[in-house]
RNA sequence: CGCGAAGUAGAGCAGCGGUAGCUCGUUGGGCUCAUAACCCAAAGGUCGGGAGUUCGAUCCUCCCCUUCGCAACCA
């Protein structure tokens, strides 16, 4: 267990279609970059290896909705991307990308091993086609009109206006988001990976072996794997990624999560000649950091591969945070409500480790959590320029004004309880960092060193040197007892803020290296075996004046940053598209005759009850003069049944009858949704009879 | 609908069978070396709701509610 030779850490590939939020920092990032920092400071051999994931269909329809190819996509955001990361300080030993030339002959001698090995089942099944641009669609890109509540923007798999699962045959009017083509079924073959023969020893290696893992990882791995395995397709139709290495493929390539994770391996094989001994020694370990929505990617489906492959590690801990959410919203990159990591660097150059800190002691590990910017200030202001800068600061200004700049000698004669007792949270720190960090517990690491800060402050604040200091001799100068006080407590708060510059190295790296430049000493004191120990600083050696380690964060910058975030929120897609296109609306002219094709009526709503198992639809009967009809209406969100009873609707009558949750809808109910996604009934103004014609 | 995780003071979190704890914030006091920073103290919670097991439940069991995630060819 505590025997391995080698570490090798892994942090999720971000998809090279737009630049890194702080959720993605705080999701795996900053864990990943602290675990990497914290094991090389103990003079571990690792190797902390990631790039960005390039392949996939959604860079193929940026590609050409931005009118340029695919590897002009990718080249742009892996640019921002890693940038981003570099000024972060997040320590990859390599950041590579899975469009290199490596990770293409790496993944595709994978597959070959595995095909070549009879490990695929090959299977021809129907898939929808665009002949317009020739390709074949995933649901996701098939739109029509949501059979439900009409939204015309449904996608062929789920409607995100009412939350209603599709699949593409029930859209209305489906079209493919490519081209505007109908979408044709077309039949098509590919290669699956029969997981199922993998569960029995997924469910050893998880479920018996690796208990330990945190809860919400452990849970849906156990889900997984109670719910029973299935083959998964791992080849897709597309000519943007890494080809199929299999005769009669042609226009086919990997699936983005087979080729993917392989990109950990393309990835330290550029690293080093010596890849091997990190992927196929037993004595590896192997660490993943993940977000939680790639958790059955992270422990089911690569394990399975890798140990289809043969002859490689697996993971020994997948430690998957949840997500962080802003200002009490979740960060939806669509509507641009997200904290973009490249902004923040510019609007607060030189902050760097304040985001890391606020990421870190704000971490998502048990439960999503949220970011605010007040807590952003409050947690800058308070604990790191209050209580950890402060203290640093306090004892370097002392000691300047008291000790001549020098570390003042420690008079072992005059040691009392309260000295031995900072002494003792020195010692003690390590271990309880070092435990926290173990487990995976960032928060907690991070929390016991800015404790020992505060227990620094206290300490101080006991002996109060500035006031022993005033006990003079005749001479005006501190007494000689009174001195060597001084010099006790300047002492211990000096190696002190040394212990605290190798403790919160692995966290913030820039604010360690500023300690280390005003107490002039090397790097090498930031060697992890130095924490606990209480002679960093030799006696008489003299140091620098004091900087400031953080800089106070005013409310005017928060503000500015709450008003840029919902300033720059996107309106649903439907609202700017509608803003964007010339006056009128988004759909094309028609004639009068078209409209006349439509039966409109007044109804009067007679009978109203919630659709069971269905959290948005009601069941109406509706009185049209000469009938009542059953219709079936995605508005309970909106509407309660009761209110609807005794209601003026229009219904449109000639509608195609429509089964829902086995109900029979017999027409549609028209209503106007406005900015925020509620929806108002359209009613006549004054009540009319049931059944007149509405044109 | 199914599966997983989570719901504890104003906010963020810990505890997980025996009189509810930490940090920030708030209020009051103290200090002045320090970035109006530091120290001390107080107020603030029927531990999502309901039932059960137990001498005793925040913690175990069951049901319900809320949030997030996963799955159904969305990376």
């Amino acid at each position: 267990m505590t025997d391995f030779k080698r570490y090798l850490i892994t942090a999720a590939l971000p998809y090279a279609n737009g630049p890194v939020h702080i959720g993605h920092l705080a999701g795996c990032y900053i864990p990943a970059d602290i675990y990497s920092r914290y094991l090389r400071a103990q003079k571990r051999d690792v190797k902390f290896v990631g790039g960005s994931d390039e392949h996939g269909v959604p860079i193929t329809i940026r590609a050409m909705k931005e009118g340029i190819t695919p590897q002009q996509v990718v080249d742009k955001y892996h640019a921002i991307i890693r940038d981003s990361f570099v000024k972060m300080g997040i320590s990859f030993d390599i950041y590579s990308r899975t469009s290199g030339k490596v990770h293409h002959e790496t993944a595709s001698a994978f597959f070959k091993k595995m095909y070549e090995d009879g490990l695929f089942e090959e299977k021809e099944t129907e898939q929808y086609y665009d002949e317009k641009t020739k390709t074949f669609l995933a649901d996701r890109y098939i739109t029509g009109t949501c059979p439900v509540c009409a939204n015309p923007n449904a996608y062929g798999d789920q409607c995100e206006k009412c939350g209603s699962s599709l699949s593409p045959e029930q859209l209305i009017n489906p079209k493919s988001t490519l081209s505007d083509a109908v979408p044709v079924k077309k039949q098509t073959k590919h290669w699956y990976f029969p997981l199922q023969q993998y569960e029995s020893f997924l469910r050893t290696w998880i479920l018996d072996e690796h208990k330990e893992w945190k809860n919400n990882v452990y849970g849906q791995c156990k889900s997984w794997l109670d719910k029973g395995l299935q083959s998964r397709a791992m080849t897709r139709d597309s000519n943007w990624g890494i080809k199929v290495p299999v005769k009669g493929a042609e226009g086919k390539v990997l699936y983005v999560w087979f080729d993917a994770p392989i990109g950990y391996i393309s990835a330290t094989k550029e690293l080093t000649g010596a890849w091997a001994d990190y992927w196929c020694r037993e004595d590896t370990k192997l660490v993943h950091f993940i977000g939680k929505d790639n958790i059955v990617f992270h422990c089911i489906i690569f394990p399975a591969m890798l140990k289809a492959h043969g002859g490689f590690v697996l993971p020994d801990n997948v430690p998957a945070n949840e997500f962080l959410n802003i200002e009490g919203e979740k960060v939806s990159t669509s509507r641009n409500w997200a904290v973009w990591v490249d902004e923040y660097l510019k609007d607060f150059p030189g902050c760097e480790d304040v985001l890391r800190y606020v990421l870190c002691a704000n971490a998502p590990e048990t439960k999503d959590n949220d970011f605010t910017w007040k807590d952003f200030q409050d947690r800058n202001n308070s604990e790191l320029v209050s209580i950890f800068g402060n203290f640093v600061n306090r004892t370097f200004v002392l000691m300047h004004k008291l000790c001549a700049g020098k570390v003042p000698k420690l008079h072992e004669d005059i040691l009392d309880a309260t000295d031995k007792a900072i002494m003792s949270d020195i010692q003690n720190a390590r271990g309880k960092v070092e435990t926290a960090l173990e487990n995976f517990r960032f928060r907690d690491a991070l929390f016991e060193i800015i404790d020992l800060s505060r227990k620094g402050n206290k300490y101080m604040q006991e002996k109060q040197p500035w006031i022993v200091a005033k006990q003079t001799s005749t001479s005006g100068q501190p007494a000689a007892d009174a001195q060597k006080i001084i010099d006790n407590c300047l002492h211990l708060c000096l190696q002190l803020t040394a212990n605290l510059a190798v403790l919160i190295n692995p966290f913030l790296p820039t604010t360690a290296r500023k300690m280390l430049h005003m107490m002039k000493v090397v790097d090498k004191m930031l060697d992890w075996e130095n924490a606990g120990k209480l002679k960093l600083l030799s006696v008489g050696y003299s140091l620098r004046e004091p900087e400031l380690l953080f800089r106070k964060i005013e409310d005017a910058e928060i503000t500015a940053q709450v008003e840029k975030l919902k300033s720059g929120l996107v309106k649903p897609a439907k609202i700017t598209s509608m803003e964007e296109s010339k006056p009128g609306n988004g759909k094309p002219e028609i004639v009068y005759d078209d409209f006349a094709k439509l039966e409109l009526k007044t109804g009067l709503v007679t009978a109203c009850e919630k659709v069971e198992k269905a959290d948005k639809l009601l069941k109406l009967e509706v009185d049209l003069g000469k009938e009542r009809r059953t219709i079936v209406s995605g508005i309970a969100l909106h509407y309660k049944p009761e209110e609807m009873i005794g209601k003026q609707v229009i219904v449109v009558t000639n509608l195609a009858p429509r089964k829902m949750k086995g109900i029979e809808s017999q027409g549609m109910i028209l209503t106007a949704e406005d900015s925020d996604g509620k929806l108002q009934l359209l009613t006549p103004e004054n009540s009319v009879t049931p059944g007149s014609n509405v044109s």
